[in-house]
DNA sequence: AAGTGGTCTAGACCACAGA
DNA sequence: CTGTGGTCTAGACCACTTT
């Protein structure tokens, strides 16, 4: 109950989620009515929406008007497509790592940086050198380009998600990004760095980052050797059908 | 105007919507703050609030605590990244194809296979071998591997997309799937299918695809030339708030 | 200090489903 | 008929940003 400081209605979310997860609802049982939950939650009845709406969004539960709302589903849908970082990848399968920041400076980027964040010619770019090893071992080589009118400050220690400082820099917030993977044999300098023969390739990840007005921010290039990483995304099968805009009448 | 039934809070968000479709209210600009809002559509602020929400989902206005609503975009966002198939991206691309089906058999399937299909020991799967070729040029190779329940007619032409064959078979629809894309250097039996030497790395695609009750239908393994495709997808920054939170008890 | 969006309450009426 | 979820109101307090 109290003690927590999240909003009521996550706490009550997080509690008939839970029900539902721990078995303690089976799939196929109704929910007890709005009014029933509100009064024994002790809350009021437009909270308890509004935790029932977060879990609709799961998938959890169907509301039908006139009948109730029922477990349709034990375990949240699974998570579609959002923007991760390697980083959020390595956390989710428990696998530490490190990060040594090689370099950071202004310069004039090449024609396909350029392209990615429509730079102008003779715009500058702050690009971010930094590899990141696994048990000490090397993993990745990652080179972050962001425009200068960004103005991430070049003096940060760069130890976060490139995209914080991105963000903490301006008022935009990133919201959807492309990634581009593609494969091929490491140059002789990555074969240096990450410690490997030209025998085994390196998968290429591009990402370029994007803010609410479309404008891309960042593009960051992770060159991954193969035996260590896949990249793994779930997708819905369709771009989903529009919500009810029905202003005909 | 006209005493539309749809309820009130899709009225205000069909009105503020064409306000900013129409160009009324440009990018960049702010909203009346919510009071407002509920004082000029003569309706209580929760109504308001309601509105906003739909343009939020839309991706229209972006909501600031403390600061306000601002119009971030003129167009609803396009949708983002849905199951595509190489057929589609050829397609969007403007690259004819074509599909040679080199095999269709049933067959026992490898450790991975079963366990990406939850097929019992012993089960098996109809496995399809198809080589797609641009220009005459070999381009990949995809193994289909469906369960034998699904019923899949193994003397289908397998001419299309694969995941046809299988929706048609059962009435269940694929609502969504997982893809880990990696690389390895090509075994000698793919450097002569495809056509290329060792030192050219191939981009392996792997695809499992559920159905609407989390039951995988379908996995498919494509082995592309890595001089020849990307893997591109575009993606949202997050889901939304995050559900995660501490979760204990 | 003033103003914003986020949260929350305690009521109310409605359309619809089911006995 | 009763009970359900869906909608709506008129207040309130909060954390936060900006002045």
């Amino acid at each position: 109950m109290s003690g927590s400081s999240a909003p009521l209605y996550q706490q009550v979310s997080a509690a008939i989620r839970d029900q539902i997860v721990s078995g303690h609802r089976n799939v196929g049982s109704m929910l007890p009515t709005e009014h029933t939950l509100a009064r024994s939650f002790k809350v009021s009845r437009a909270t308890i929406r509004k935790a029932i709406r977060g879990l609709k969004d799961e998938g959890l539960v169907r509301a039908t008007p006139g009948v109730g709302t029922v477990v349709v589903r034990k375990r949240p849908q699974k998570r579609f497509g959002y923007l991760r970082t390697i980083n959020d990848d390595l956390d989710d399968r428990g696998i530490p790592s490190t990060i040594e920041l090689l370099s950071a400076t202004f310069r004039e980027p090449n024609d396909a940086v350029r392209e990615h964040l429509h730079v102008e010619p003779g715009g500058r770019v702050l690009e971010v050198v930094r590899i990141r090893r696994i048990a000490s071992q090397p993993f990745s080589i990652t080179y972050f380009h962001v425009p200068e009118w960004v103005g991430v400050d070049p003096e940060a220690d760069f130890k976060r998600p490139v995209h914080e400082y991105v963000e903490r820099a301006r008022r935009h917030f990133i919201t959807y990004g492309t990634d581009r993977v593609s494969a091929r044999s490491p140059t002789p300098s990555e074969q240096e760095m990450l410690e490997i023969g030209e025998a085994l390739p390196v998968l290429i990840v591009r990402r370029t980052s994007f803010t609410d007005y479309d404008q891309p921010v960042e593009f960051v290039e992770s060159v991954i050797r193969s035996d260590l990483f896949d990249y793994v995304v779930t997708l819905p099968r369709k771009p989903d059908a529009d919500p009810t805009e029905g202003g005909q009448s």
